[in-house]
DNA sequence: ATTAGCACTCTGAGGGTGCGACTGCTAACA
DNA sequence: TGTTAGCAGTCGCACCCTCAGAGTGCTAAT
């Protein structure tokens, strides 16, 4: 990307994304000039400075003010960090903590926590919708009524339950007696092969004769209708975004639609599910800074996002913040976290 | 409360207080005079707000404005309205549409999401831990390795899991068989009685004796740790908090730390469980006011809330908003979903 | 007790000024 | 040809002043 600079226009637009990064002001010429060890004069800087602009890397809030990073100017800033990515040490002790959780979702939860707490920013950590999930115990509780409490526990300790209202009264006992049948016939496939499986028997002649075997394919069948198809979105750190508005109170009225829109997104899980859905192909750690997302509501923000890996289903985890974020501490977390996650997971 | 009033001093102050609630500007005394019906000038007017005023009823944001209610001069506006309470009719509306839903939870999670809907503020919903809870249904999953998932199921729908690791591995059918076991024994017991009686059977001798009773048990014990205990909150709304900012964005620096309080409340939930237990004992309506919270992060902030039945447990739904809300909206609103709620768990 | 009238206070918008911060350009220089 | 010192120019911002408008408190008359 953008291959057509020089090594030194390089070293100031590095410089200066960086120091914005932390200083949260426009870069002046002069400054730049003494910090870049360059040792080129303020003015030679303006011209360089002038080059970027042209580019469209840098841009100034007005005439008098120093330079400040555009999105194209932090996508080149953060090219730069990913191609010379560290090592993590962190991970072990990271892994270990995962290791304690209990259920893939605790995991999830800490992790997402963990995300919020190193960098300052929303973290969130999603386990995806697979096609590979396992059902592994199938269980139906008898509430007041008709009304059936289905609980199905997948691969991974992920759970779901949902109440269903069969046509027929079910007692205790029948409805013992249709789980153990069911998960006798259908643990260990995946929840799409256990749907298929389902039908499919229900469809042969035999159900015809034999009454406890068809009521409890029916009541699979309702049970896991819809089960597995939902991701799960863990969300952690919404009241941090606050804090960007302190700083970024100027533009207030933008700034405070998608702050709110962004809000909502987090309270409404599956809207933002939808968006994350996005980056899952891209493998391994991506980062989508302002405008490039899609999403206008987003534009305001960057989103460092990577995946993991759970046997053969793919996650993925990941920091949401401003795009003036600090992209290398926020990419070092989040590169060690889904590494750390992976491994964890491969434990279990 | 506050009875020192004459009635046309009660007039103006609720007058006051309802149009400063639907302009959010100070009122004058010479608008007063034309609305108030009091047949009274403006001059008049003048010298009933400065007893308000001495009464702390209401205050002038500077010398030349108008006036603004303090939460005492809210306070007298809402125990008025408290007084002369509607008559509910969309009860039976509401009922029949929060009947619909499956599990407590859900008619929780609907309850809060029409509460913001309709107030337009943040709807909550919380169904407290109760003594009275009773365990349903108990099933112990093994995971790989030595973990056990423990699925508890508790009347009204109320389902909890969490995954324990005992101390000797257990097979499938062991797990089963010890499910059984304790199902047959304890089923239909509050879970506060469930572990008495638990740890009971466990003291006594016949245990030693027989292996799988005390395997079970002993699952069961752990299993049963903690469970229901905690409360669980379901809020809805959050990002209209941040339509309070546009308002208020005068005092800003206040605001948006109570602000980002409270968004951090609504994350972490359990501070908030926390701080709504405390209104829990007052039966019926209860309407709390800016400073009249213990927690100054609330002082911002009103809380219109009330309890719903459950059989014996009792719950709390309300609404959290500024100081500055519809209180007799709200109230409306809150009321009613509190009957809707009690009634339509009463047919569960 | 009420009210008309008036002096007073305070806010907020509008406008002018000067300072400081940077830049772009130009001309001299290596 | 690239670099730099110097300088003029631009712009934001803080500051000051002013003035109209809004609303009050007080007083004296009814």
């Amino acid at each position: 990307m953008n291959p057509d600079l020089t090594e030194r226009q390089r070293r100031i637009l590095a410089r200066l994304v960086g120091e914005y990064i932390e200083q949260g002001e426009p870069i002046s010429s002069s400054w730049l000039a003494e910090h870049s060890a360059l040792g080129v004069s303020s003015a030679t800087v303006r011209n360089i400075l002038a080059r970027l602009e042209e580019h469209g890397l840098v841009r100034q809030p007005h005439t008098s003010a120093g330079r400040v990073p555009t999105d194209s100017g932090y996508r080149f800033y953060v090219d730069g960090l990913l191609g010379a990515r560290k090592r993590q040490r962190l991970v072990p002790e990271l892994e270990a903590r995962l290791r304690r959780a209990g259920t893939v979702s605790d995991l999830l939860e800490n992790a997402s926590q963990e995300l919020s707490r190193a960098s300052h920013h929303v973290g969130f950590a999603m386990a995806p919708a697979s096609q590979t999930i396992r059902l592994q115990h199938i269980d139906f509780v008898s509430l007041d009524g008709r009304r059936v409490l289905v609980v199905v526990v997948a691969t991974g300790g992920q759970i779901n339950h949902k109440v269903i209202e069969p046509e027929e009264e079910q007692d205790s006992a029948a409805l013992h007696e249709a789980a153990n049948y069911i998960n006798h016939e259908f643990s260990g496939l995946t929840l799409h092969e256990a749907r298929g499986a389902i039908l499919e028997q229900l469809r042969q002649e035999r159900v015809v004769y034999d009454v406890l075997m068809a009521r409890a394919l029916r009541l699979a069948q309702t049970g896991l209708e819809d089960v597995g198809s939902e991701e799960t979105l863990h969300v952690q750190g919404a009241s941090l975004l606050l804090d960007g508005l302190l700083g970024e109170l100027a533009d207030r009225d933008r700034t405070l639609d998608t702050l709110r829109a962004l809000v909502g997104m987090i309270e409404e899980k599956h809207r933002l599910i939808q968006l994350l859905t996005q980056y899952l192909e891209a493998s391994g750690l991506t980062v989508v800074i302002g405008s490039e997302h899609s999403h206008p509501d987003f534009h305001a923000f960057s989103l460092v996002a990577s995946t993991f890996q759970d046997g053969d289903r793919t996650g993925t985890i990941g920091v949401i913040g401003p795009t003036r974020m600090r992209y290398q501490r926020a990419i070092a977390v989040v590169d060690g976290m889904s590494q750390a996650v992976t491994k964890a997971l491969e434990g279990q």
